[in-house]
DNA sequence: ATAACTGCAAAAGTTTTGCAATCGG
DNA sequence: CCGATTGCAAAACTTTTGCAGTTAT
């Protein structure tokens, strides 16, 4: 079978556009993106390309099963290759994300299946937590903060409980 | 010390006031809220309070560390009492969330701390999945749909690899 | 009294929609 | 050609901000 985007939109009748091409390389080399992240890259290429077309590209895309979204915590989503499935753990204090296979949650899988029934799909979550680099930071007590997540705030009332 | 809210908010040279106490009410009551959730419980109380109120209360409890939020898949965070700490599994067929006690994630955040250095902080977490219900109907052959997500989409072509 | 707090209106940011022009097959 | 696709402008939302009036202490 046709596994190419060109093949998979002309089976159901949709076109292959230059625009869309370029969404899908976009959020191929970004590896996670948000729709404004995609939409500056393909117009780095493609300058006129409008943000609404990045957006209603991406949605096909995802009908099409080729891409993916997730949400990493605040607010937009982020969109990568359908394929590139990993577990991913954002840090709240610098937002970096962090990959991880998709093993990681195996036992948890099991355990949420035999407890409550419910089916886990590991790729479309994010872990939150503090990367290794900010656990430093922190722990060397430099106490810098340039994020919106509630850290700071949960921490402080750690003891309260 | 005094753990109360007028406590705490005196504690900072502020206020308390009728609108905060009915903030919080609404997000015990509620248990996972977001803004506009909060906003339209505290107004079936005091039709006059403003969601500009409900925002800004929603942000200094959260900084005094009596609320959290979490991202549980969509757009807007919802937030919970930050002692009311738990996983998150939200189903993205019915959006509907069911809780897991943290330990679910103890191994998990031994194993991201092992092999990455990342401390995971499993409150903020929102797993996403499958819930027993809407797998039994997706298994009997109801293939009704109601949400946002790309599980469909993601089923469709995971037979294209 | 007086500084914190609130409500309102307006701004800012993000995502969606309607439509005429354009372009792929 | 014909209908899918695009770009633009405007709409629809959600969240934030500025300010004058109100209220807790």
């Amino acid at each position: 079978m046709d596994t190419s985007l060109k093949g998979t939109l002309h089976k159901r009748g949709l076109r292959m556009t230059p625009q869309r091409q370029l969404v899908l390389d976009a959020v191929r080399d970004l590896g996670h993106a948000t729709p404004e992240q995609v939409c500056t890259r393909v117009q780095a290429t493609a300058p006129a390309v409008n943000i609404t077309t990045v957006y209603r590209t991406l949605d096909l895309l995802e009908e099409l099963g080729v891409v993916r979204h997730a949400h990493l915590g605040h607010g937009a989503p982020t969109y990568s290759e359908h394929q590139h499935r990993h577990v991913h753990l954002v840090c709240h204090r610098c937002g970096r994300v962090d990959e991880a296979p998709t093993e990681l949650l195996s036992g948890v899988a099991e355990r949420t299946q035999a407890d409550l029934g419910f089916r886990l799909d590991a790729t479309h979550v994010a872990l939150s937590g503090t990367c290794a680099d900010c656990a430093a930071e922190h722990d060397a007590g430099t106490p810098d903060h340039e994020h919106d997540e509630n850290d700071a705030a949960a921490r402080a009332v750690e003891g309260d409980r």
